[in-house]
DNA sequence: CTGTTAGCGCTTTCAC
DNA sequence: GTGAAAGCGCTAACAG
C-alpha cells in the first residue's frame, strides 16, 4: 500500500473565487454549476473570475458535500482483445465528453469480479457501472441498486438492467446460412466457451443447430469443437476437425480470432481456401480484412457509444429512450468462403 | 452534464466503527491505516469490527482531509490496439493490487492530450500519471511536477522522467540483421509515422539505415514507404514496393499490423512467402504466430507491470530502484522469412 | 436572488 | 497510547 508523498496545495478554493467575484460562497457555487437562481450578470462575473484563475472544483469536496462522484466504473474482462479495447475506447469517449471520469477495472476472472462487487460499497467511488460483455448476477445487482448505483451492460446478452448488444443468434445465422447457401452441408463449428461461465449455449451456438435444422442437415456432435477462446485454440480445434474421417467442407468459427487459427492450420495442412475448406468468422476484427476472412460484422464502437449514452440518461435521472438496444450485424463476404468441391458436395 | 440522481447513504462511518470498537475517532483512523502509535490489541479490535461490518473508508473524505487521492491517471492513445490494451491491462493489474484506482483517459489525438493537461489542475483527481507510448512535453511536465503529480512513461522512448521501454533501435537491428544474414540485400521498409508527432526518425527507422550501412548496402529511398499506422496502409505500402522495377526481396515492417497488410498484398499478388519475398515485423502480436510471421518480440505486459511498479515506488516517496528500464527484445523466426531466390541474390 | 450556516467523513495536530 | 478538536473545500438548506 503506497503512501503518497505529500503534494503541495496552492490552488484557489471556491471561497477565493467568491471573494474575488464579490459574491457569497453559495452564489459562487450555484453559478459555477449552472444552477438556477442566480442573476445572469452575477453568474457571468463568477464564471469570468473562475476562468481567469483557471479554477476547478475539488471533486472530493464536491462529492463529500453533495451526492455524486461524477465517476463511473468500467468493468472489462480482457483489455488486450480488440473487441474489448474498442468498446472501452468508445465508452470512454462519450463519458469524457460528458465530463465524467472513468474508473477502469480490468476484471479478468470471476475472482476479480467478486472482489469488485464485494469491495464496492464503492457507491463511494462511482455513480454507475458499465460492464462490458459479462453478466452481473442477481445478488451483486441487487446490492448495486440498493446503493443507488446504475448498471448498464455493453456488448453482453439480454439482461434485466439496461443493455446494448447484437443479436448473436442472428449473427450466427448469417454466417451459417451463407455457408449453406454456398452448398455446404458438412459444416464444422469452432465454439469458444468462457471458462468462467460455461453457461447455456450462446446465441452463436444455437444458430448453428437452428441453421442445420432448417437446411435439413442432421446434427453431428463430432463436428463441433468446444475450446477456450484464443487463436491457438482455434488452430488446434481445426486440426481435430480436419483429421475427421469425413471432414467438413466448411468451418463456422465463433469469432474471427478463432478463425485465424483455423486458417493457419489449413495453410499448414496444405489445404487451399476456400477450395478445400471454407472458413467464416464473426466480429469483423480489423485483421479479418487482412486475412481475407469472410465474417459477420458487428458494430463495436457504436455499441459502446450507445451504452455510454444510456448511462448518461440514467445518471440524469431520466429513463433512457430505450432500455435495450440491439444492433444489427452484417455478412461481409471475402475470399475465405466459396462453394464446396463438387466431389464433396456429391458425396452425400 | 449529467446530474446524478441522489443515491441513498446508509454505510457506516469511521465514527461508527470507532464507537463499536470502543475507541476514539483518531485511534480508529490510525489503526485502520496501520499507522504507528496504536497498541496492537487495540488495532486488532478495530480491524475486527471494521471487517465484521465490511467497512471501507470514504475515499473522498480521506482525500479531502488527507493528502492523496489514491488514484492514478492512465493516458492511452489507442485502446483498440493490442499493444496498448495489453499494456493497460498489465498496468491496471499491479495498480489495483496496490489498492490504487485507475482513472482512464483515452487521448486519441493531440487535442485530447492538450485538454487533459489543461484541465488537470487535476492534482485534484490523481496523484500520478502514467502515459502509454507518447511523450509529455516540457511545459505540461513542469506543471505536473509543480502540482506534485508524478509521471512515468510506459512503452515510450527515453524521457527526462522515469520510463520503461524497449530499445527500438536494437529491435530493428534484430529484424534487419536477420534479413541480411539470410542473404537479402534489397530490403524494403514499411515505416509508420504518427500523425501527431512526425518527429525525428524512430529507433526502428534508424536501425534500417544502420543495418544497411554495416552490410555495405547503399540506402535507396525508393525502398522505404512512409505511411500512417494500420494494416490497410501496410497493404498499400506493399503494393507500391512490389510494383518497383527492381523489387525488394524482403520487407521490414515497423510493426506486425503493418506486416499483416503486406502479407495480404503478397498473397493477392500471387507471390509466395518467403520464396518470392520475405516479411518481418516487430512486436509479436498474438496474431503473428497465427500468420506464421517472423517478428521481433517485445515484452508488453512486463513493460506495463514495471512502469506501474515504478509508479508505486514514486508514490511511496522512495526513488524507484531504476529510474529507467529498458527491456530486451528477441527475434522470433517463423515461416515468413527465408533466403532470397538465387536469381535474386545473384542479380547484384 | 443572495449570503450564512451546517455539515459531508476523514486525517491530523495537540493535549492528556 | 489515546481522545478531542480543528479543519480539508464544497453543497444544501435556510434565512433574508
Amino acid at each position: 500500500v503506497p503512501r503518497p508523498s505529500a503534494p503541495q496545495r496552492a490552488n484557489l478554493r471556491l471561497a477565493d473565487i467568491a471573494q474575488l467575484a464579490g459574491v457569497g460562497l453559495g452564489t459562487a457555487s450555484r453559478a459555477l454549476r449552472n444552477e438556477p437562481g442566480v442573476a445572469e450578470a452575477t453568474r457571468q462575473r463568477v464564471l469570468a473570475v473562475a476562468e481567469q484563475y483557471s479554477y476547478v472544483v475539488s471533486p472530493e469536496a464536491a462529492r463529500l458535500a453533495g451526492r455524486s462522484t461524477a465517476r463511473v466504473g468500467l468493468l472489462v474482462p480482457h483489455l488486450s482483445r480488440w473487441f474489448f479495447g474498442t468498446m472501452v475506447e468508445a465508452i470512454d469517449g462519450v463519458l469524457r465528453d460528458a465530463q465524467l471520469d472513468v474508473l477502469l477495472y480490468a476484471v479478468g476472472d470471476l475472482e476479480d469480479r467478486r472482489r469488485f462487487f464485494k469491495d464496492l460499497p464503492a457507491r463511494r467511488k462511482v455513480d454507475a457501472v458499465i460492464v462490458v460483455a459479462f453478466p452481473v448476477e442477481g445478488d451483486d445487482l441487487v446490492r448495486l441498486h440498493s446503493l443507488g448505483v446504475h448498471v448498464v451492460a455493453a456488448g453482453g446478452q439480454h439482461a434485466t438492467y439496461p443493455y446494448v448488444c447484437v443479436d448473436d443468434f442472428a449473427a450466427g445465422r448469417l454466417a451459417m446460412d451463407h455457408l449453406i447457401t454456398l452448398g455446404h452441408r458438412r459444416i464444422g463449428m469452432i465454439e469458444s466457451v468462457d471458462v468462467d461461465q460455461p453457461r447455456q449455449p450462446t446465441g452463436r451456438s444455437r444458430a448453428y443447430r437452428a441453421a442445420l435444422r432448417v437446411a435439413g442437415v442432421p446434427f453431428d456432435p463430432a463436428l463441433v469443437a468446444r475450446i477456450p477462446w484464443g487463436g491457438e485454440h482455434g488452430a488446434h480445434a481445426m486440426e481435430r476437425l480436419m483429421a475427421l474421417e469425413d471432414r467438413p467442407t466448411a468451418i463456422y468459427a465463433h469469432s474471427d480470432e478463432l478463425a485465424f487459427g483455423a486458417l493457419r492450420t489449413a495453410r499448414r495442412l496444405g489445404l487451399s481456401i476456400p477450395e478445400d475448406v471454407s472458413v467464416v468468422g464473426v466480429d469483423d476484427h480489423p485483421m479479418a480484412s487482412l486475412a481475407d476472412l469472410t465474417t459477420v460484422r458487428q458494430p463495436v464502437r457504436e455499441q459502446g457509444a450507445a451504452a455510454a449514452s444510456m448511462m448518461l440518461s440514467l445518471l440524469q435521472g431520466s429513463e433512457p429512450p430505450d432500455r435495450a438496444l440491439t444492433f444489427s450485424t452484417e455478412l461481409v463476404v471475402r475470399a475465405s468462403t466459396g462453394p464446396p468441391r463438387l466431389r464433396d458436395a456429391r458425396r452425400r
